[in-house]
DNA sequence: CCGTTTGTTCCATTTTTTGGAACGTAGTCC
DNA sequence: GGACTACGTTCCAAAAAATGGAACAAACGG
């Protein structure tokens, strides 16, 4: 195991939920011994990548991270081009709009657009969350091929809320009606009493792949305005694929030519 | 040298200038043989610090600093605090205001407020400046002590615009004069027309050194509107001083009890 | 003052890393 | 088609760094 790997178990250990971190964390979410996670957690330090509080003594990210982390995708085009269009349904529906990504099984939150409809904004940019339990992220799995959705779910299938598939062979039925209908939805999944509605982007040129989703109180909308939101959706989605070109008709794998 | 020193090495040849690098790119600007930057490019592509454009093959920062810097001082009492009072002088006043950190003889920003008054920004956060020729960066360095002044600037000193102190004696010229007044400004120097006005601000329990200023056009304001933003900026001083205990007399060496 | 918690330093052993060179792989020009 | 070049990857023995158990140190608490 190399050190760059050991760094990365290290910084991977702080989240939404875990900002910060002291010696003795991290010593126990790495389970590395004393005189690692000591040597480590100097290293990244003195790098820049965690700065320490003086007064606690607790380890955060530091500023190399804030510096890269607002580089990255910077000029993404795809995601540049979503945001913009995604801007205009939130004002127009006045509900929350999410662009994600896909890490393996989880997704991660690049941008939210807020919109005027008073919920409460959930799942800040950097959120992690199962994509199996978003209606964007199992847009964007659906976008795969079923081998490379085999690889990426955990043998362990992962304790989910109700709503959700519980089992693979449940996300593959719901993955397939997605691939069917072309229309991914979710209520009452990761958060109770929020439901979303999604799909999933990929660049023609680049195989990049990114999900957008509206979300909205499932109390406070009616049937009515949630197909409006899926005819919105349907609309933007549309004119996203023709603007990037964005080939349906293929799995993720086949653009971008890996066996992943 | 270690593996992580190597990685970072690589991960700060990216910058606002250069968000994504060819392999050449990193060759080159690390200086290291070929074999070392395919296998440290991948090693880092692979952990999620770097991600490769499937179609350029160029490099640039990947999720994990995306997720990592949004972590960066999330929590952090000071930077939220000053944030705030900002923002209430920048709602004000009109102007745009910053808040940086000093990193070496450079200052990165963290934080901006945009004013209504329609300056472009020029500073996106995450930008790096020397700190000789900004008045915030300079109001940080004047709180430190002579020493820890002298080890951070270059021997060689760095080419800074007109306006700016052209060498050490004068930039501890500058920086005994704003010991002395307390005041801080700038004109003419980072950009061209640009002039603002700044302050530090060192948190009383953590030791931790901000850098505040207000900017603004030198020629659409008059000398009675700057004078008024160094009135709102020594409120707000005073305001935030009380509220955070900064020890105004100790250096920060001697706050944070470390002789670096 | 003694026991605890918390973290650092030491050092012989093990494991990576290193970088020159050989080896692909396209693309280009004649 | 074939030589040439730009761009990268893989190999391997030498060199350097990481490892982790144990001793050590510092701060805290009662």
């Amino acid at each position: 195991m190399s050190a760059l790997t050991n760094a990365i178990d290290i910084l991977r250990c702080f989240s939404t939920s875990r900002p910060d971190l002291s010696f003795a964390d991290v010593q126990v979410l790495t389970g590395k011994p004393k005189s690692s996670t000591s040597r480590l957690l100097r290293s990244l330090r003195d790098c820049g990548l965690l700065e320490q509080d003086p007064h606690t003594r607790r380890y955060r990210p530091g500023l190399l991270t804030f510096e890269l982390g607002r580089l990255h995708r910077a000029h993404d085009d795809l995601l540049a081009t979503a945001e913009r269009e995604l801007r205009d349904v939130c004002a127009r529906t006045g509900h929350t709009g999410y662009i994600a990504v896909l890490d393996g099984y989880q997704q991660v939150v690049l941008r939210i657009v807020p919109g005027s409809n008073p919920l409460r904004v959930v799942n800040p940019p950097g959120q992690r969350t199962p994509a199996i339990v978003t209606s964007n992220g199992r847009a964007m799995l659906a976008r795969l091929s079923d081998q490379d959705i085999r690889a990426r779910v955990p043998l362990d299938y992962p304790k989910v809320p109700a709503n959700s598939p519980q089992n693979f062979t449940e996300l593959m039925a719901r993955l397939n009606e997605i691939r069917r209908t072309g229309v991914s939805d979710a209520a009452d999944e990761a958060i109770e009493g929020v439901g979303s509605q999604g799909f999933a982007l990929a660049s023609g040129e680049s195989g990049e792949l990114i999900g957008i989703a509206i979300s909205y109180s499932v109390q406070a909308t009616t049937e009515l305005e949630r197909a409006n939101v899926r005819r919105e959706l349907g609309a933007m989605a549309g004119k996203l694929r023709r603007m990037t070109g964005d080939p349906l008709g293929q799995t993720i794998e086949q653009l971008t030519g890996l066996a992943s």
